[in-house]
DNA sequence: TTGTTGCAAATCGTATACTATTTTGTCAAC
DNA sequence: GTTGACAAAATAGTATACGATTTGCAACAA
């Protein structure tokens, strides 16, 4: 015994509310998640802390962990963060791309564009998101996108499926691909943030309309 | 009992790391804070692994958990994502500033420069800066420049007194208020970033001197 | 019916207790 | 004096146990 018993349930609860498996709101019971990965309820307690301090779940005294839910204003103001954290990845990570990179996301893209099922589009929309960042070699900085990105799961997903389709998303993809293949770093991050600023309306218009 | 006996423990921890009264690398022992805040392990336990994921300890299995210690690249390019951050907070505050905003933010510039305790510059410092953001209204935000702000402090806190003084710092602050007073966002975004870019390169200098 | 009261069951939070691992100290061999 | 082996102590990690709180439900009164 003794293997870090609570890193797996982390890790599971950690993806199953990222991929929206697990509806907001709905509750984290200690005692059956203990029983299902066959350990006591202490690991299962600090994993949940810690999805708390990522704010993926929410504590009430002597309720437990719920699956955070998200206000309207939360998510429009992660979308403003978002902006911050993507351009400058980008600012840093265009002077760091080389002739692969950009075949890479030509790639994906030519990939992208053939996928039909909406369920797949969002995560190839996330991918080719990272794709761009990468080269920017920042860790932290990474990481904190990333996390983002699980934090506005629960929107986006609603989002891509019936908003936005597939062509603006792909033209203004591509146009920033473009800037940063010519290494215009202002273009491109010009690109992007109005790429991310349309997302912010459309999940403006998303929930006016009472989502 | 049963009152959240996690959560003392949790700010106490995390404020003494912020202060820098607990050295990079430090060990931090289970029993002994159990036992200074007359609990048990458990709550803890619990309260080291959220400071964990806010990266401000570090946990080695079996051995438990540390005060972590950032390397110097990570120090950069946490300051990579200051700029990302505190530029774009600034962006979104400067529209929401009143006259009392300014009022405030010039008296507490003026206390600053009377200080001449070193000790204090640091946190009139940070100060200075949360009241230039706070107005964007966007609390993730501030939450996560806070958080920033307290995994550099080991490294600002060297620094400031060492290296920077108090002339140049001051100067930029002025510029800083000015151009938001003027409500020119752009130059005000352009003067925090040199600003900061500024700290980052005597923190690069710092450290090649072998901080 | 509607609202209240009072259990009983479910669930949480944490102290205690036990095992596993690491660290420390001792002593003999070289 | 240094090194290696091994026992003892310290420390971490987790299961079990138990009191505290909330929740669900039934019985009853208005």
């Amino acid at each position: 015994m003794s293997y870090a018993a609570a890193d797996p349930v982390y890790e599971d609860i950690r993806a199953m509310i990222l991929a929206g498996e697990l509806e907001p709101g709905s509750p984290l019971r200690q005692d059956e998640i203990a029983k299902r990965f066959g350990i006591s309820k202490i690991p299962v307690r600090e994993a949940l802390r810690r999805l708390e301090v990522e704010s993926l779940v929410t504590f009430e005294r002597n309720k437990g962990a719920s699956v955070r839910q998200y206000s309207e204003t939360e998510a429009l103001q992660l979308l403003d963060i978002r902006i911050a954290l993507e351009c400058r990845a980008l600012e840093l990570a265009i002077p760091n791309m080389i002739a692969s990179d950009f075949n890479d996301m030509h790639a994906h893209l030519a990939d992208y564009a053939k996928r039909t099922e909406v369920a797949e589009w969002s995560a190839m929309n996330t991918r080719f998101h990272h794709m761009l960042y990468e080269p920017c070699g920042n860790k932290p900085l990474l990481n904190m996108i990333n996390d983002l990105q699980g934090r506005l799961g629960q929107f986006l997903r609603v989002l891509v499926s019936t908003a936005s389709g597939l062509e603006r998303p792909m033209r203004e993809h591509e146009d920033i691909l473009e800037a940063s293949k010519a290494a215009d770093v202002d273009a491109a991050v010009q690109l992007l943030r109005k790429h991310i600023e349309t997302t912010k309306k459309e999940v403006a218009a998303f929930l006016r309309r009472g989502g």
